[in-house]
DNA sequence: GTCTATACTTGGATAGAC
DNA sequence: GTCTATCCAAGTATAGAC
């Protein structure tokens, strides 16, 4: 942000530079998910964008910077469509169904990829697992979020705790990905919402406090 | 298994060639764990092995085969510990007990963990990906014949088929993996078997038919 | 079987012309 | 801001001495 700055008339969004930058963080986030984060090089990533692979220096200063970028970009685009979709949701049900929609466009865009390689790929560089971390961190904060509101009108809520299912459900995420990425097939990801769905409908028509006695109350 | 073979007198496990074969695996290993894929290169594991560089190529033709040996070698190891302990177990509550105490290990000596930066690695090495998937093919059937087992004796059988059930914990191994290494800390999966284990308790408390009305004969 | 030496390739990063 | 040219480090892999 405090670079050179628009310089052409008022409110230049389509300088040289940001044209440049944009397209290097769109080829960073291809490279992650054909090559992976060991094969996202900065001349792999100048090619895919079509320019000179010292851009990638000039505008970023080093390619863990630019991947941490890629990561950014994608998913501050994400957390906003997942926000938009499931803030709607009110029910278990309703909650499953949005994710998988979202779910089914990571898959197939590789949204989830480019996470998984990054933190993967952090093993190999000090330092980047915390950076990696940190963006992360939203996600788990909106999953909790999400969760607990609509765990709070089923009768599960006593006995799993948002922030434990959240958790699991990161990991679900982080999981599938990979077994989808390396079988190249997301068919039995998609499985596991429409199980799920059919598993939260039944809570859903319980009501929350519709526990089958023996179950009430037993939540540790 | 085609090479050299024994030589000094009868049976003779500790030739050299053996003994140096074993230490690069060991040190493949380590170096998968300590700095993943993308920086396990022959120099590296040589030098955790205490041995030339150019060993590596001469046992195992190419870094790829040599850490493909280490999944070989851990895979294997694992998978007859989970068999041992896991085959013990008649319940679900059993199950996830077992499951716990071997993960937990796992998780502590970064077994799960190079199994993780295979799959992720594999992106970058074109025909790695079938390969990494041919190993994780039997821990895939194990999964589903332990959980089909636990199952069948519980109230939930008809709701959930096995190999989906296995699907997802496989998938949510490998993600609480992830999410483990890059925190550094265990502790959040293991809260997660606990509560699994809660669950299950109550269900097999239940009993195989003891499905509370309106949840039974639903399953899809 | 193991080592040294080396050829070759790729990648990160910088300097300087335009 | 972008390019060419270049340096340097690190990696894969092989040849040949021991």
């Amino acid at each position: 942000m405090a670079r050179s700055g628009a310089r052409r008339t008022v409110g230049a969004v389509g300088t040289k530079s940001t044209e440049t930058r944009a397209a290097l963080v769109e080829a960073a986030i291809d490279a992650l998910q054909d090559v992976g984060f060991a094969g996202a090089s900065a001349r792999d990533i100048a090619r895919r964008a079509d320019c000179n692979q010292s851009l990638v220096f000039y505008h970023f200063g080093s390619v863990t910077d630019l991947l941490l970028a890629a990561l950014d970009d994608v998913s501050a685009r994400r957390l906003t469509a997942y926000q938009d979709v499931v803030g709607a949701a009110g029910t278990l049900v309703e909650l499953i169904d949005s994710s998988r929609a979202i779910f089914e466009q990571d898959l197939d865009a590789g949204h989830v990829a480019v996470l998984v390689e990054m933190i993967t790929g952090a093993q190999s560089v000090p330092g980047l697992g915390a950076q990696v971390s940190a963006r992360l961190a939203p996600w788990r904060e909106f999953a909790e979020t999400a969760i607990g509101g609509a765990l709070a009108r089923s009768p599960v809520a006593a006995l799993v705790p948002a922030h434990e299912v959240a958790h699991a459900v990161v990991a679900g995420f982080l999981g599938l990905e990979l077994l989808a990425t390396l079988d190249g097939d997301r068919s039995a990801a998609l499985a596991l919402f429409d199980r799920a769905r059919t598993i939260a409908s039944l809570l859903d028509l319980l009501g929350p406090a519709a526990l089958p006695a023996g179950l009430a109350g037993r939540s540790s």
